[in-house]
DNA sequence: CGCAAGATTAGAATTATTCTAATCTTTATT
DNA sequence: AATAAAGATTAGAATAATTCTAATCTTGCG
């Protein structure tokens, strides 16, 4: 499934920016980003894309399911093209993330919500640091 | 212990604007805020400080363990009174917290972090919504 | 008390992100 | 195939959240 193949079947027009975006996230294994560094990626590989678009695609790719967003850093959004099971690890000093598989870490005792609340998603941060 | 003692403890010179943050944010039991509302609420309680100076403040107090910060969602800052073990349910559509209490909740399988990282906290957010 | 050293405050600046008017795609129609 | 209307998309401008730094306070010493 090419670029635009697989931005139609999500429902998003296949746009020259979002095929070009497409190529770079998906291109090799899984992937961490921020609206930033995938910013200056297009940059580097000469794509034509303002930092805003990159900021909409990024929400509409998560939206329809291609991407999943990371909340671990109050000052910065990341964005994991694994959507499956898994957490992270979390290493503050340089801003990196690191898989954890789901079928490897586990969370008990978790109690019922209050009220007409419903879970959605549970997530694990380890926060690391050197040494 | 009085406002002025407890900033003292914590190595912090109390001056008027941390002396009257002490006194909202730890006179009754355990609080979740944002910067902006702990701003909102010195403004209606007529106390005179800036929310740059909240925000200081607000990283002052965590740096010296009197406050918690939970990183929950990508656009705003939480922090909490309570800096004991336990973890949150968050209802993102009204941007509520909710304490998980640290003996309910319990993670296992966590793999060892990879080359020289060591673990400095986990964090469990239990993302809810209403219905 | 007066002063130097260092801590603190808050206006200004910055950074991350979102909004919206102009532009592009698509689809329907011929 | 060409055209047009509807709606989606882009990106410059605007905004919101947060940080920086010069001016101002506190503290402790002589």
């Amino acid at each position: 499934m090419d670029a635009a193949e697989r931005l139609r079947a999500a429902g998003l027009r296949p746009t020259r920016q979002r095929i070009e975006l497409v190529g770079l996230l998906f291109a090799a294994g899984h992937r961490h980003m921020t609206a930033e560094s995938l910013h200056g990626e297009a940059q580097t590989a000469g794509v034509q894309v303002s930092l805003a678009t990159v900021y909409n695609t990024l929400h509409q790719f998560t939206a329809v399911g291609l991407l999943r967003e990371v909340v671990v850093d109050a000052s910065r959004s990341y964005f994991d093209t694994n959507t499956g099971d898994h957490q992270h690890f979390f290493v503050e000093s340089d801003g990196e993330l690191i898989d954890i598989p789901g079928e490897d870490i586990a969370v008990a005792g978790v109690p019922e919500p209050p009220n007409g609340l419903t879970i959605d998603r549970i997530d694990v941060v380890v926060r690391v640091r050197r040494g």
